[in-house]
Parts: C-alpha cells; sequence; structure tokens
RNA sequence: UGGGGAGUGGUGUAACGGGAACACGCUGGACUCUGGAUCCAGUAAUGAAGGUUCGAAUCCUUCCUCCCCAGCCA
C-alpha cells in the first residue's frame, strides 16, 4: 500500500517541481477531470482520475470535474449521471467545481470572434469531402482554402450567420488559419466550429454550432485557471494547437498540457465501441456486469475503490505504452481484501457428511476467528452439528500423493470445530456417486485440536445442514482468453466461454443471512465474493471479486500435464 | 517514405555520469486451525552498433522495433 499524501516522484511531478521553482502559475496547480458524457467510465478512466486529483491533491491544489460536452450528438444526461457516481465512488470529490464545456459556449464563441478580428480564424464554405481532399495526406502537404483570404469583415459576418442558423448543418466551418503545410496535421487549418442541429442535453436548442474539442479544450482550461492540463499520449500531436489558441489570443498565463499513457490490462478491452458490442450482443449481461472493465462493473463485482486507486498509484505513471497484467490488479484486490474481509464458510459444492457418534440434538456453538490478519475484527459463534457439509473436492476415495483432506480412514480438522475421521461412504447404488459420508468424531477434539497434540494435514470448512442459508455464487474468469483480445483479429472469437459459472444449491454458514447487497467476504479457502443485488429475501446472490491463490491447484494443473 | 512519442528481467516502475533497485509473476523452502496470509532464499533486464569519459541505462551519432496522427469525434 502506498502511503497516503506521500508526494509522487513520476515525471509529471517533476514538471510540476520545476514550475513551482520558477514560481509559475504562483505556485499554484489545479487540475481537472474532463470526460465527455457518452458513456460508461472504466478501469482506464480510473487512472486519469486518480492522476488528475491525486496530483492536486499532493500540491495542495484542486481539480475540477468538467464535462467536456462540445458533441450533442453522441452526449447525453444519462452519462452525466453515471460519471459523478463513479468518480465519487473512487473516493475523490469537486467539491462545488463541477463544471461543463457548454457553460463556456458563449464565451468560446466570443474567442472565435476574437481570432477572426485578429485575422487568424475564417469561415469555409468547402464540404466535408472538399475538405478532406485539401487536407492532403500524411507525406504530402495539403492545399489551401479558396475561401481563406475572406476579409475579417465577411468572416465575422459569415460567422454570425453561421450562429444565426442561416446556413444548413455541414455547409460551412469556421477554421484556425495556420498552416496546410504543416507536417502536424491537426496544424492543417482545423475546423473548430461547425453546423450542427442538434438539441444539446444542456443548452437545448440554443446553438446550431459547436465548438470542436481543439479549440474548446484549452480555452475551457483557461477559464477555470487550469494550470497542469493532463491527458493520454494521443494527444500529444494536439499540443502545438492547444498552445496555438492560447498564443494567438494572448492568454496569459497559459495552462499547459502534459501527457501520460493510458492504463492498458491484458485480458481486457476498454474501446467504448467493443464494449457496446459486448452488451449489445448480450455477451454480456450489461453494463455493470461484474466481468465488465467499466467502473459499474468492477463495483458489482465487489472490487474495493480503495484497491483500484491504489493499484493505480502502484502501476505508476510514465509515457510507456504498457499493458498490466490482470494479475497485478488481482493481486492489490487480494492484498486489500486479506486485511478488510470477514472470513466465513460457504461450501459451493456440498457433500453429506453425518457425524454418527455425535448426538442427534445437539449444537454446539464454536467460536471462530472473524479476520486472523485483524485481531480487532473479533470471532463469531458458529453452530455444529450431527449433519453438516462439506466441500465435495475436499474429498478423495482415493487419494494421490499431496492430497491432505478427506479420504476413507483419514482424519482432518473441520474449522473451529473437531477432528472426524471417515468410517464409511455412502454411494448412489444406481450411479456409483458417492452421496454422503459416515465419520466419527474425537469429542477431545473439540475446538480444534486434542490434549495428545496430534496433528492433523487438512483443515476443511464446512456447515450445519440445518443451519445452512442456501445462496447461488456466480465464478468469473477474465472474459477473454488471450491477454490481448484483439490476438487473431477478432474479439469476440477470443471470448472466455466459461467467463461465468453459476452455481445453484450452494450453502452458507447462517451468519451471513440478510447480508447487506455490496459487502465482501472470504469464503474459506475459496476466495472473496461480494452480495449481488440480485439477492432477495429467499436467495443470496454472491459474485467472486477473486479466488484466493490455491497452490493446490497448482500442484494439479502441474501433474494433469 | 511526413510528423509526434516510446524502448530497463516474463510484466510494470525506479536509478537523473559512479556498486542496475522495488513490486507482481515464477521456482524452492519455513510456518500455518484457510493448501490463504506471512517469512526466507532463488530466477531474470538496460533494443543494436559505434563514440565521448577513469567510469554510460544515463551524454553524442547511426540504425532497429513498437505506438499515435489524414472526424465537421473526444
Amino acid at each position: 500500500m502506498t502511503e497516503p499524501g506521500k508526494k509522487p516522484t513520476h515525471f509529471i511531478q517533476e514538471i510540476i517541481d520545476a514550475d513551482r521553482a520558477a514560481g509559475r502559475y504562483g505556485g499554484r496547480v489545479h487540475t481537472r477531470f474532463p470526460p465527455e458524457p457518452n458513456g460508461y467510465l472504466h478501469i482506464g478512466h480510473a487512472k486519469a482520475i486518480w492522476i488528475d486529483f491525486s496530483t492536486a491533491e499532493a500540491n495542495g491544489g484542486l481539480c475540477n470535474l468538467r464535462f467536456d460536452d462540445t458533441n450533442p450528438t453522441t452526449e447525453e444526461e444519462e452519462f452525466v449521471e453515471a460519471i459523478k457516481e463513479d468518480v465519487r465512488w473512487l473516493g475523490f470529490d469537486w467539491g462545488d467545481r463541477l463544471y461543463y464545456a457548454s457553460d463556456y459556449f458563449e464565451q468560446l464563441y466570443q474567442y472565435a470572434e476574437e481570432l477572426i478580428k485578429r485575422g487568424k480564424a475564417y469561415v469555409c464554405d468547402l464540404s466535408p469531402e472538399e475538405l478532406r481532399a485539401y487536407r492532403g495526406t500524411l507525406t504530402e502537404p495539403g492545399r489551401e482554402s479558396p475561401y481563406r483570404n475572406r476579409s475579417v469583415e465577411e468572416n465575422l459576418d459569415l460567422f454570425r450567420r453561421m450562429r444565426a442558423g442561416e446556413f444548413p448543418d455541414g455547409s460551412r466551418t469556421l477554421r484556425a488559419k495556420i498552416d496546410m503545410a504543416s507536417p502536424n496535421l491537426n496544424m492543417r487549418d482545423p475546423v473548430i466550429y461547425r453546423i450542427q442541429r442538434a438539441r444539446h442535453h444542456r443548452t437545448g436548442d440554443t446553438w446550431c454550432i459547436y465548438p470542436m474539442y481543439d479549440f474548446a479544450h484549452p480555452l475551457s482550461d483557461a477559464i477555470e485557471g487550469i494550470t497542469h492540463s493532463l491527458c493520454t499520449l494521443e494527444f500529444e500531436d494536439h499540443r502545438p494547437l492547444y498552445n496555438w489558441f492560447l498564443e494567438a489570443l494572448e492568454i496569459p498565463d497559459p495552462p499547459q498540457q502534459i501527457e501520460f499513457a493510458r492504463l492498458e490490462l491484458t485480458h481486457t478491452i476498454t474501446s467504448k465501441r467493443k464494449l457496446r458490442q459486448l452488451v449489445e450482443g448480450g455477451y454480456v449481461r450489461g453494463w455493470d456486469d461484474p466481468r465488465m472493465p467499466t467502473l459499474r462493473g468492477m463495483r458489482r463485482r465487489g472490487y474495493p475503490p480503495e484497491a483500484i486507486i491504489d493499484f493505480c498509484s502502484r502501476v505508476g505513471v510514465s509515457k510507456t505504452n504498457a499493458v498490466i497484467s490482470l494479475g497485478f490488479l488481482e493481486h492489490v484486490v487480494r492484498e486489500h481484501l486479506n486485511r478488510t474481509a470477514q472470513r466465513v464458510m460457504a461450501v459451493l459444492n456440498p457433500l453429506k457428511v453425518v457425524i454418527t457418534n455425535f448426538p442427534e440434538d445437539r449444537v454446539e456453538w464454536v467460536e471462530v476467528e472473524n479476520n486472523p490478519e485483524d485481531p480487532e475484527a473479533g470471532t463469531r459463534q458458529v453452530p455444529f452439528t450431527r449433519e453438516i457439509y462439506i466441500e465435495r473436492d475436499d474429498f478423495m476415495e482415493d487419494p494421490p500423493k499431496k492430497f491432505f483432506r478427506l479420504a476413507p480412514g483419514r482424519e482432518v480438522r473441520l474449522k473451529g470445530a473437531c477432528y472426524i475421521t471417515c468410517q464409511e461412504v455412502v454411494k448412489d447404488p444406481a450411479t456409483g456417486e458417492v452421496i454422503e459420508l459416515r465419520c466419527t468424531w474425537d469429542p477431545e477434539s473439540l475446538g480444534g485440536s486434542t490434549p495428545d497434540g496430534r496433528r492433523v494435514k487438512g483443515t476443511l470448512h464446512w456447515v450445519s445442514a440445518r443451519h445452512a442459508v442456501p445462496a447461488e455464487v456466480r465464478l468469473y474468469e477474465p472474459l477473454f482468453l488471450t491477454e490481448d483480445p484483439e490476438e487473431g483479429g477478432d474479439f469476440l472469437a477470443n471470448l472466455n466461454p466459461n467467463s461465468l459459472q453459476v452455481l445453484t444449491g450452494c450453502l452458507v454458514e447462517p451468519g451471513l443471512a440478510g447480508a447487506a447487497v455490496g459487502s465482501r467476504y472470504q469464503f474459506l479457502r475459496h476466495g472473496y465474493f461480494a452480495v449481488d443485488p440480485d439477492s432477495t429475501e429467499d436467495l443470496l446472490v454472491f459474485n467472486r471479486i477473486v479466488p484466493l491463490r490455491d497452490s493446490w491447484q497448482k500442484i494439479q494443473g502441474r501433474e494433469r500435464t
């Protein structure tokens, strides 16, 4: 766990340190998280959110939440609320600094007029197709628009009439007058305003022209007094343009854009389009499916937000395109849950055990610790009776060498309760399936050890048959079989057919009855689980957050191959 | 074949001219009322070639590889 409040050491912090040493921005640090409200946030956004908010905080500064809502055709109010919810869930607070680029539409418009007046922008009548043709290619320069040298008066008049709605959608644009021969395509007279009669989720039909990102972003930053505008690597090519607008308008103390690498995870996609394909194609149950890399999916799965943040901070900040292994995320989640999750016994695949020398009506309440990692967590009482269930995998009639669990004639410990010895195996005469074990217990072992100090190799979890609470348990595996879902060219072909396994007829200890949705537990020897909102009064539903490391499974897997 | 970035163990991050470190993974062992956790040990890296220097991951040159850019998306 990284210590909170400790100053980070990444390259962005170094830039900030240098700025402060030089007295830039009067020593201020002000960042912003600028999502476009056109979809749900995912794990990649978590890194951006963490960087934006935590670097501000670490430097005594502030971070704004600003919706970058300059494209009304794709944006919706629904996403605004969802994004706010997700950022809050991660534990960040934007205070009263909730902004929208659309709040600045009038101001941005005035900036655009100013650009025209300075001879740095012009209205262009080229069609989208012509514009593309005029732009040139990666290796050939573009050509200047025939409308490039209109007078300031004509441009102003035309632009005002664009705003007034005198021209059809797409018929004209406002372009920055920069350099059609620039090797950086972004500088080849980029469009800064387009005509678009679309209802905006906040401004309604007030506007029929909307600013482009490249124009709106640096100026929105300037308006909010942002000092360090942090974004991902693909905007590196846009930085000259970002700076160009600020210079062209002579913005004092201009903000600076700094780019860092996105967070990518193995076995995971974050492309909005592909995520939508998974949802719409029914490959997952929705945007909050616990297998999804969306923050809502991870929340439902049971990932603690603190663990996600810790993960981000431990992955680090750099400019190297990196793919972090899903295993590392799981490690951090386990580490967090190991310290915080209450232990509980749950039998996922029950096998009945009758303890023949245990009185029929006796209920022995045994004491079990809630979390051996945290003495403060205390203990609880669990009922032990003559008929119990153990995990079917914890018994083998003909056990291999390193199998330390129950087998005919073998003695094991039942966690917190006692030692039992398997005396008889009852099978279904028709199928040969083991349906019941008849065991005896050693009353001396009550509590989990014996006066003679003899040792048993295995400790099993169990539930009392008549006290157990039924549950459904959903086990998850990565959505994709391959580290890189794009391997082979078709991500759908790499989908893991076993990404969801639903276990019914599971039995959990009685204390779990009525457990709150979202609460997290460690099912002893299985993993960490969270209560799913699908739970009802009659049936608890659990999601497996992450399994426990399992060295037995590893040994088995090794011997099988 | 233009422009912008990036190359350190299997993975991610450090080292900022001076003994390549940390974390995850992996291997082995200790311990254990979770085959968990913990502990201990081991494994393994500076893209290449030149050059500067007493000394280079770090500075210079050339080369190689990978990523991004031709929306009136962000």
